[in-house]
DNA sequence: GTCTATATCGAGATAGAC
DNA sequence: GTCTATCTCGATATAGAC
């Protein structure tokens, strides 16, 4: 039930999505929903809570594997690749209706929470820039917005696009570390 | 007017934001708002119109251009850079309500404005492929995405994260074009 | 061109029968 | 645990006076 409620929010936006939306797709009247739910916004709670804390984990975990930054941050974009992926309607929830989640008082700990991504991407760029294995001209802040919003984003898009999320995790690093650039006609195996 | 509307749809989201807080920001009432519009739905569409016919014309005049696939993309980059910019609240109302407005006969015809903006991505990609500047290995449509996303997306930031637009175009070409590998140690200046 | 109403509608939520 | 019925509220939009 939490899952078909989940579902609608990404599909339509949370706001956007009726408790008797939700109460169709669960083949019950809207009044019954309130036997299982407190409210629509406990619903949401529950959905987002459970991303978050995820998210969280895996940013946590990176970090404390003691690797190379270049390492920290690859292992970042394929575990979270992965629990994005998981938690896609989250995700989509945030996306589209961040602007009404971050104002709410229950939500506050979302806010927290990109605090704490942020700072773990920037420090790790950062070191990398210390040890000269980042370019040393990136702007640690601006390229974290830049890159956490690209990692974001396309767990948002279906499933079924066509791409696997391994498919879109590695796409990604290699856009991340080379660029689209080829690389200067040495011979390399495709 | 229309600029006020757009502030508060950019701030807290089209559909949150009320015709009665639109009309509080002008200094009138509610219903003092109906003298100037027919519907918020109008507001809206004049807004993001607006937005798309000049996002449109970008990519028209830069694959007009008769450039190299990199010159085409860079203009692009620089180009909707500062489109993308100045209708900053026609984007987050996108960002924030695409489940809303994707729905909506009356904005339809922003389906077909992304459908076109993605044949022009795809378009120079798969030219610069076939010429060998860009990896071979890319996968044109999946690369288009993920760069469009972050593209647009730094764009609705306010404006005040301490950013200039050209600062943020500049971030992002030299992400999309080297990666942020460290060139591998031939004497560079910083 | 703005005001004071007020109509209308859809939303979240509740009460109590079954 | 689900139903029917209903409350309450806030939103878009309208009508007509000033």
């Amino acid at each position: 039930m939490v899952q078909l409620a989940g579902e609608l929010f990404a599909q339509k936006g949370y706001r956007a999505t009726t408790v008797r939306e939700i109460a169709d797709a669960a083949g019950i009247l809207s009044g019954s929903l309130y036997h299982h739910f407190d409210s629509k916004e406990s619903i949401g709670d529950e959905i987002l809570s459970g991303f978050i804390n995820d998210v969280l984990a895996d940013y946590r975990a990176a970090a404390d594997s003691g690797g190379s930054p270049r390492d920290v941050l690859a292992q970042i974009v394929r575990s979270t690749s992965h629990t994005l992926a998981r938690h896609r309607p989250a995700l989509a929830m945030l996306q589209n209706d961040w602007s009404y989640f971050s104002g709410q008082p229950r939500f506050g700990y979302l806010r927290k929470a990109l605090g704490e991504i942020e700072r773990a991407w920037v420090t790790q760029l950062e070191r990398g820039q210390a040890e000269g294995v980042f370019r040393a001209d990136l702007d640690a802040r601006l390229t974290y917005r830049l890159l956490r919003d690209v990692l974001w984003i396309p767990s948002q898009w279906r499933l079924a696009e066509g791409y696997t999320t391994d498919q879109v995790a590695d796409a990604l690093m290699r856009l991340v570390f080379e660029g689209i650039t080829a690389p200067a006609r040495s011979a390399e195996p495709q």
